[in-house]
DNA sequence: CGATGATTCAAACACTCGTTTGAATTTGCG
DNA sequence: CGCAAATTCAAACGAGTGTTTGAATCATCG
């Protein structure tokens, strides 16, 4: 039975402060003692509270698909409404923004690329709630674009504007020493506009010629 | 003093299998005693031969850099005759090669990607001696195919190709989710194509258009 | 051979990790 | 208040890590 108040604070506490941990220095690096400090509770809260430093890890990820993605799609109402391409250029701006977001909230991208770049048991239940969703999205704006295609093709269209966004937080550590100014935070609006108008042109190229080798 | 023969023998035997474990696993996922098992050699003759774990992972990167990148170029002699189109073609399709090429002794490529994803405190060394010179190889086929441009246009250009190819390896507990058949080995060659087309087509672009925002 | 130095080996060390324990404290309710 | 359940806490547990130790083995050479 829950103490009223002081159990959902540091139940919340401890949410929170795994939440930031986990997106910051992924699953492996964050030690449950480092979450308890955070959170100021005791080592021994994590078991009691969430049964184990994977089923905290499990609560993160559920919280942030209930409350990050649910209501902060990709696209919003009136983008809907524009031509394809200029609701690619919204989702590239989107993720971008996302991407490279630091101060608000903006945990579930960080973590998701976490788990992308060395997945624990959780990748099922991510796959489903978060990004399978948002992938779907990316397919139908590029399919509309494409206009009919084969299935392989959609989906190397959709890796390859999806591969240049991620990469600029994926390989940050070492593009950073190559282009440092392109990884400043005025840039990612510069950076944006040149993944869209990439593109949007690499894509007229799929439209046509797309059968396998000879 | 070597003892002639067995001396040498357990510090190849020690490098070669750090050199595969690295490259699976990953630095902090690999323990000395798998090493030392792999090797058929005492936990102790990592400390002994390379001073540390520390120095066995320095000790395979440059290896690495010495034997494998400064003989195997991203393009051939004959490659660099070609225009400069079809010398970008030629360099992707190289790097899919060696991101997905598993039989081979392709450890470089992947140790890479892995301090890539969480470096250790040997990546300037790697950033020197291994991806700086092929990064510059790159560069200027991309300079030669968009003539005269701006710094940043031109890095962005080279990250927007680099992105989409090492988007299959770095995403690809998540990608292959959603799109299984693209990797497949014999799918590589298909993709290499598609970036290769859709790349040259968006660095059309590029040669226009490129001033900052407003 | 016998001594010297290099190399191997099993064991233990020091540390961190996630988890458990059991008592102490706090809370809600009759 | 007084009991019972929920919650906190310090301490320890057991398994993991990289590293160190000191004796045993081996090759080499005077």
């Amino acid at each position: 039975m829950p103490k009223s108040d002081n159990d959902v604070a540091t139940h919340h506490a401890l949410l929170a402060a795994a939440t930031a941990l986990f997106a910051e220095q992924g699953y492996r690096d964050t030690g449950v003692r480092q979450i308890a400090a955070k959170a100021k509770a005791n080592i021994a809260a994590v078991n009691y509270h969430f049964g184990g430093k994977q089923a905290l890890y499990q609560a993160v990820l559920r919280s942030q698909a209930e409350q990050k993605f649910s209501r902060y799609p990709l696209l919003s109402a009136e983008d809907l409404k524009k031509p394809p391409e200029d609701k690619l250029q919204a989702i590239i701006h989107a993720l971008f923004q996302r991407l490279f977001d630091d101060s608000t909230a903006s945990y579930a991208p960080r973590l998701i690329m976490r788990e992308l770049m060395d997945p624990t048991d959780a990748i099922d239940f991510l796959v489903r709630e978060l990004v399978g969703p948002q992938f779907s999205q990316l397919r139908e704006v590029v399919s509309e674009i494409l206009g009919p295609s084969p299935e392989d093709t959609l989906n190397r269209a959709c890796f390859s504007v999806l591969g240049q966004c991620l990469f600029y937080k994926l390989a940050q550590p070492l593009a950073s020493r190559f282009a440092p100014e392109l990884f400043h935070p005025q840039s990612t609006s510069d950076t944006a506009r040149h993944v869209s108008l990439f593109s949007l042109q690499g894509l007229t190229t799929c439209r046509t010629a797309m059968e396998p080798s000879s």
